[in-house]
DNA sequence: AGCATTATTGATCGCATGATCAACAAGCTT
DNA sequence: AAGCTTGTTGATCATGCGATCAATAATGCT
């Protein structure tokens, strides 16, 4: 009979070893979730024993944190870099509302939601949520400046230190409406219209101005 | 030595054993979160063999559904009732706004952002999680169209059947920015004055009407 | 008082988890 | 070719889970 089993798996460069357990840890929190990257699980992914991958990875909390990073700031990363390539604070903030909302990346944000949940008893995994929340906000919070100081926002009355809470404000919208669109598909058919309305007037852009096409 | 260690529970009746065994899933629901629902668990805090609970449940993802409902069902409608006593669509929008995001209720919060992630593994769940965003939002879209029949609300160029959107766009909103707050409870200092701006120009609501105080 | 009903126990099964470690073998150095 | 370094294995331990069920004891009924 054919040898198909292989009995010991190639022996390969730590690199490149780790670079494989933490694609297959990457894989299976999108599939199947966070809560799915276990020893076992991770292991047969690569084609390997359980062994090595504790052999590779502290503990199983810190892989579960370090691939929520890898995943949602390769998102983060990607998005912001689109962002350079448009002409103002006004585009960008659409595009922003756009990408973020057209269901294109729910499995993300299924990884998202239950980050959230499993911070609670994973203190290493809850300090990267809040480190990765921050660099939303920060994108966010840099396209509002930018729009308010060179006159596209209005934000009237509110001063000066108020464009650090709206980028807060507008990143927990977009979450709660990506969240409910995983539980709840079709609720609503124009999340993008109604949420661009209530950013516009949030941050006195213009009538129809964060709509997307 | 005296006897503080109970032998056997008291016996009691079908009826009040299954009342504690529910009311000890709701705190541990509460306290440590719905995935610490366990036959263990409930049993040990209702002082009880882990056999009993069982016996009272047909199987703990049952029991882990019937718990998310009873807990959010009475929050639902304990802030339901309380908009009766209150004078218009406008008071009750800018009631509900205030009250959801006080931060009086972050058990709850954790409770609603756990299941929308057990829902993926807990058909019975997923099946309530979807009944309880139902209940929420048909109290918004009431509210809302009360609103725009009494001429309080102007949704402008938007079609008849967008109060049920829009109701789904607010929820969504309020989701989002009370699980942030569950995370990043520094973030923002006056979530609720934003929010009311921005529900505001959704609605067309009078600038600072559905500002709390 | 005797009996039938049933609430309650606790041991048990099968399964899954994270972690650990002695043994093995592949590849590099000398 | 020999030897050493180290990537890799797989068995093992302690723990926890849901579920099941025969045995036990408390209750209410006759």
């Amino acid at each position: 009979m054919s040898s198909t089993t292989q009995k010991r798996a190639t022996r390969k460069s730590p690199a490149e070893r780790a670079a494989e357990i933490t694609e297959a840890a990457r894989g299976i929190a999108l599939e199947q979730g966070l809560s799915a990257i276990t020893l076992r699980n991770v292991a047969s992914r690569v084609g390997v024993a359980s062994g090595l991958v504790a052999h590779y990875e502290p503990n199983v909390d810190a892989l579960v944190a370090g691939t929520f990073t890898a995943i949602v700031a390769a998102e983060t990363e990607e998005v912001a870099g689109m962002l350079a390539a448009l002409p103002g604070p006004v585009e960008r903030l659409a595009f922003l509302l756009g990408t973020l909302m057209d269901g294109s990346r729910l499995d993300v944000t299924a990884v998202w939601v239950e980050a959230w949940t499993l911070g609670r008893r994973n203190e290493a995994l809850a300090e990267c949520v809040r480190e990765q929340m921050d660099a939303w906000q920060a994108v966010f919070q840099a396209v509002v400046e930018d729009g308010v100081a060179g006159g596209h926002f209005n934000t009237g009355d509110l001063d000066a230190g108020d464009a650090a809470s709206l980028a807060w404000q507008i990143l927990g919208m977009i979450d709660g409406l990506t969240a409910q669109s995983l539980v709840r598909w079709g609720g609503v058919s124009d999340r993008g219209t109604h949420l661009a309305r209530a950013v516009e007037g949030m941050v006195g852009a213009a009538r129809g101005s964060l709509q997307m096409r």
